[in-house]
DNA sequence: ACACGTTACGGCAACCGTAAGGATT
DNA sequence: AATCCTTACGGTTGCCGTAACGTGT
């Protein structure tokens, strides 16, 4: 059986680059990391780290392979203890969300409490926040999108509306509304993969979004905002995201022949049979609380 | 610092429901489960188990929670070990690729290298896979759908045709092809959701697809099969996954109008900056030589 | 009386610190 | 000489077993 210590002096030992620094930042003797990290390569089976005096102690493909499984262990030992202990809210958010959405909303959550400390948002892509919420590395997850598999539940929480953006002073600024040719015809800048946008527009607009020709896929927001401003070309983003832009008149919103509003359903989802902690199931009830259409 | 042997025992004691048997499955005296749960619960700060007598012993509210997160710290572990020292192969597959293609591969394998046990090949649905993959639970994945995310590198593998089936002397048996309006209008049995056969359904049948309704949704293969041959509805299914039942004549294949041939990519994700097992290495080599289209 | 978990206690191993040793710059 | 890791050694702690004890069936 592993011993976690030992784990925690090798993986210290790889972070600090040598075994003296490696001690100070456990609070423990020097001679002490090096009996751990032996005691684990004899766990194991291999060296771990090579011992270079004139440069950093650089781990080996052995502890190459084992690093990140390491800190795995590691990070879930810690959780293991608040959790069990119910005094933790880790909620796992798709960027969008994690930015622009949830943290008002979390900032109110601390005022009900009355508590100093904020709930922990790990914000990551969607599909991270799965594998994270799979993982037991957060409590819950809000999420733009979430194929149903066995485990978990997982509910409705708002409708966000997607708007089309172009810069200032784009061409389509002067219509009343976007023909759907036009539409397809542009460039567009894809966003975060597996958010689900790409789904939803194709659902929305069937054979026609075939010809939808995405120019570049950017992984963040910021920067599908930034590349819209520079000219670059179109997007279809949450509302909540750029409510800031449409309000300073640096992007603007144009409307899709047809009426056409596009809107994304924001779902919360929680692991199943398992009891969710007093401050999980507060916040819950408080996203209850704003789960009206924002728009 | 959470004790790992700690965490064994409590988890001992919940899944054999009592301290005395999980003493005897650890080969551990029984005392010692109590004094490891209890030392556990001391760390933890909270009762993980009740202490039952007359029945089972069950875990509390707070064990609940720390459950599936033991459980995920043990398997880990028990990995760590193999992984660091290089002899693991654990291939994460969704389940139709697990089932159907892969084991005939790691037959092979395991002959090439004249080897005793074949590589572990755990399987789960497509996202399953993919957390697993996140956690290092796995050494490679070979998948259906395959979102790009940062750390990973995927690649083809080969092209899978999909193939509509019906029951046997269904009408449709009797057409040269079948149409799309008629196609369409038919019940559809869907299967295992995450593996981007809707994605792939919308993507080459367009607004068309819109119209597809389906009648039930399935969590496997086999069971998609099964309803088929009940004669409750049409599913599109990998050719792979049907082949006995094609010889046999227990299902059909029929063509679709305009000689569509939908295939699927699998592909096959391993993490990337770590360095792959020599077994790993072996393996995904062995998976180059079978990269050809099986159509 | 029996089954099961808890408490008590003792031997042994493991852990961690101090001090000395070796190697490289 | 200085730095850094390793080895050696001793005190303390923790781990695990046996034995005795409580308690509910």
């Amino acid at each position: 059986m592993l011993n976690l210590r030992e784990v925690q002096a090798f993986v210290a030992v790889v972070d600090a680059g040598g075994f003296h620094d490696a001690a100070g930042r456990l609070g423990l003797a020097q001679p002490t990391i090096s009996q751990q990290v032996k005691k684990l390569e004899e766990s194991v089976g291999a060296r771990l780290v090579t011992r270079d005096r004139s440069s950093r102690c650089a781990p080996t493909a052995s502890g190459l392979r084992l690093l990140p499984i390491a800190r795995a262990l590691l990070r879930t030992a810690a959780r293991a203890v608040d959790v069990s202990a119910g005094r933790t809210l880790v909620i796992g958010a798709c960027s969008n969300i994690g930015i622009y959405i949830l943290p008002p909303i979390a900032k109110r959550f601390a005022d009900t409490l009355a508590s100093e400390n904020l709930p922990e948002i790990v914000i990551g892509t969607n599909p991270q926040t799965a594998s994270r919420l799979a993982a037991g590395e957060v409590d819950l997850a809000v999420m733009e999108w979430w194929d149903a598999r066995a485990g978990f539940v997982a509910q409705t929480w708002r409708r966000e509306p997607l708007v089309l953006i172009v810069p200032a002073r784009h061409p389509w600024t002067k219509l009343s509304v976007v023909p759907r040719r036009t539409l397809f015809a542009a460039a567009w800048i894809g966003g975060e993969p597996g958010t689900g946008t790409g789904r939803l527009i194709r659902e929305t607009f069937g054979k026609a979004a075939e010809r939808l020709r995405i120019a570049m896929t950017l992984g963040s927001t910021e920067a599908v905002k930034a590349a819209v401003r520079a000219g670059l070309g179109v997007s279809l983003v949450t509302l909540s995201s750029v409510e800031q832009e449409l309000r300073t008149g640096s992007l603007c919103a144009v409307p899709i022949e047809g009426a056409v509003t596009l809107q994304k359903e924001l779902v919360v989802v929680l692991p199943q049979d398992v009891p969710s902690t007093a401050p999980a199931r507060a916040f819950t009830m408080m996203l209850q609380t704003t789960a009206v259409s924002s728009g």
